[in-house]
DNA sequence: TAAAAAATTTAGATTAATCTAAAAAAATTA
DNA sequence: TAATTTTTTTAGATTAATCTAAATTTTTTA
């Protein structure tokens, strides 16, 4: 039985893994912790004797399987409480981050199994992120981001690559929502803002930033 | 913010506080928290310092007005969640009370009012017991046992004041739910069970032990 | 490559919640 | 009511997770 602070520190390294080559360095943790490296350090040392880290002194850390299995563990929960909320209370995409924060630490198997089926088994949480299986494994897309898409092509809008609630009601506000189809008509040279056509019905301007952040297939 | 040791403390007294006419004795609350009489001196202490306890040292505890609010407003989290666990996830009635102790500890208001909404405003849990609502209050009933019932009565089982999962479990074999009718046939001279008759279509004989822990109207 | 800068770890505290053992107060009983 | 027993509190540690400040290692740069 592991502890919250645990269950979030492997989170945490899993999510800074993705795409690195090297191992997650004290800083980026204690950056995404909201701790010091100091203390970074301290929790490496117990996780690396629980056998859940590969860890070396100055090297950087990666997950063991082990870690990784658990690590997803909590991203299942994570999600699935985030269908949750999103499809039965009726939270907005943009709230149901922070309250699964909470939720994703419930210690139950059984809970968490009736769940998945009381949602009727989702493959995707409410931002497009696909749900980690009770084995804790996870299908790995490979997506693009519509900054990346070539003039004239058509996608549809699959997922989001950051999760603020300032980005989500941002896109709210534009009409843009998971399952949307886009055709890119241009991007300016000027500043890399994106002209679309949302679902062939009204046109857009999706400015880099925003591009950068949406991924679609 | 409280921490979740200080809600349970708070949740603790309330209950060893119901028909109590003097303070709780730190013994009792040692007792219930699976922890020592030392700690709990501590923890009162801290309690005393915030303003929601009321503690002279040697004379055991009550709530303040405060204390009381905080620990209804738990205990409300931790009954619509049992009805969720319940209704929602069929869970058994002899299982939601485990998991509803991690879940009373959510912290966010407008999740447990949008569960309340999602449910239906249930007015009690899944063992019959009120939920209080969303100011920490709570209707008193007064109820009745089984075990006080005069032969020839007809009541109607409306609650349990024991609730593990042994003793639910016992209830369920034997066929007693809330909300079925009981009519006292005959209490035995020689070791007070009793024979009652339930819905108007079997007899069954209850131990005085079930029938002290079954609420009827 | 030597010096400077940046990153990381160690040393030594702190806080909340707990503990055991000992001291003190209250309650019981002879 | 005095002695004994029970209950409660205090004193002093312990553990997990954190901190600051100092030391150490690695990386960068001149």
């Amino acid at each position: 039985m592991y502890s919250f602070t645990e269950e979030n520190y492997l989170k945490t390294i899993f999510y800074l893994s993705i795409g690195a080559k090297e191992g997650v360095s004290t800083n980026a943790l204690a950056d995404s912790t909201n701790t010091r490296a100091a203390s970074v350090s301290d929790m490496l040392k117990r996780l690396a004797e629980k056998g859940l880290i590969n860890y070396q002194k100055y090297r950087g850390v990666t997950l063991t399987e082990e870690g990784e299995r658990l690590a997803l563990l909590v991203i299942r929960k994570h999600r699935l409480w985030e269908v949750f909320l999103a499809e039965k209370l009726q939270f907005g995409w943009d709230e149901v981050h922070v309250i699964a924060e909470e939720l994703e630490h419930i210690r139950s198997e059984r809970l968490i199994e009736k769940l998945d089926a009381f949602l009727g088994y989702p493959k995707f949480d409410p931002h497009g992120d696909p749900i980690p299986n009770a084995a804790g494994e996870m299908p790995r897309f490979i997506y693009r981001k519509l900054s990346e898409i070539v003039e004239g092509t058509t996608v549809v809008m699959t997922g989001v690559s950051e999760h603020s609630p300032a980005f989500l009601q941002h896109l709210d506000k534009a009409g843009l929502t998971l399952g949307c189809q886009l055709k890119v008509n241009e991007i300016s040279d000027f500043d890399k803002s994106v002209s679309v056509l949302i679902d062939n019905v009204r046109t857009l301007f999706v400015s880099h930033e925003v591009a950068k952040n949406l991924l679609v297939k």
